[in-house]
DNA sequence: AAGTCTACTGAACAAAGTTCAATTTTTTCT
DNA sequence: AGAAAAAATTGAACTTTGTTCAGTAGACTT
């Protein structure tokens, strides 16, 4: 077959990337491949080679389109709430993504990234945009005087967050003491704000 | 050729697990191949099959190995502090492994690990070994009283140290607001403990 | 020395990512 | 309209994986 031109070339890369998403969802990132994915779509492997740099890249952009989820589905679940209750309910709301869509979540970071400084910036503000949800939280409960300390316990609330999660996820219960991720994720925050409200007395 | 038996079983299969820690940890985990591994110790592919079930077999003993040096690591930096140093030394030593053995640390946790449950009884040993690692500083600093809290205690702090390692090897360094993997880790550990303090003051 | 056993080989298979010459269709030009 | 140019698509082919297994060469047994 040659040139048939019923799809642009945006319409390939949504319709790959959908096709992508649900091959994820369904049987896993192992299931991810350039045929079954090229094949979904109608279209032969080589087409997606037009439209995507490689596989990696189709990846990537499938990754920004789960960051983008899991920052609308944090977003959603903290917006009505303040104060501790925000930061509990962000924290909750990532445990859940993490176990609802756990496949997406595993494609996130399971899969082996490109080396640091080559992920494109788009992706990284990305990322950004998820602590930041978590930063406005930590200023709507402390004040906006030292933002540059609550940035930086943004960052470690929810690279300990992930910590868990990977932990939870990884893991036989058993090794984890019997205790579910829901009560780990919980008392690392309860621990965590606990900390920094004894510091914040401190220097006040 | 035909039989040799220049070497054992037992040989072969150090010969090839330590062969594949050199490959890994000069050239990093994608340069790992079955292949790669026979030719190292002079043997041809087949020959690995007799000796591991598979390539994942092979990746797992070699994780055992890389769980066990990092567990010598911790407890040696750790041995000879007590109470908060212990455990700050800890989450240093921990941080340290992971800058100075990136590669290994890479292969333990960037491979794709077989389901849950899939994990031999010795492999999840060694990890609870790290994690009794920081149980133990944990009793040391606030009694054995309240033991199954402290087990929970420890993991999270495990997992948070773990997370916070992954987000630095991961991300630009401005993403991190320019903080230093040892200033995350430093500021995880001191606001947790602060917390923990907090609470254990308030049970007394 | 003959026969048995077995460690080892290496060719072969399937599945992966990736490339690219060939082909067919659309667009443009005269 | 017809010819020429451009573009999109294919699918076969190449490389590199992990993995298997019939065959074989060497070691052991009697």
């Amino acid at each position: 077959m040659g040139r048939r031109n019923d799809h642009t070339r945006e319409d390939i890369h949504s319709m790959a990337l959908i096709s992508a998403l649900q091959i994820v969802r369904d049987e896993g990132p192992e299931a991810l491949s350039a045929r079954r994915v090229a094949g979904a779509i109608g279209y032969s492997p080589g087409t997606l080679y037009n439209v995507f740099e490689n596989l990696d890249d189709l990846v990537l952009q499938l990754d920004g389109a789960i960051l983008e989820s899991l920052h609308v589905y944090m977003a959603e679940a903290s917006k009505a709430k303040a104060g501790r209750e925000r930061i509990t309910a962000l924290g909750q709301a990532y445990v859940s993504f993490t176990r609802d869509h756990r496949n997406l979540w595993t494609l996130l970071f399971e899969r082996p990234m490109p080396d640091v400084g080559e992920l494109p910036e788009w992706y990284t503000q990305r990322i950004e945009a998820l602590f930041d949800l978590i930063e406005a939280a930590l200023v709507n409960l402390y004040g906006g005087a030292e933002r540059a300390g609550l940035a930086q316990e943004a960052r470690i609330m929810w690279a300990g967050l992930h910590g868990i999660c990977l932990l939870s996820l990884t893991q036989r219960p058993e090794v984890l003491g019997g205790h579910g991720i829901d009560d780990l994720a919980g008392n690392f925050i309860a621990n965590y704000v606990a900390g920094l409200d004894a510091r914040h007395a401190a220097a006040a």
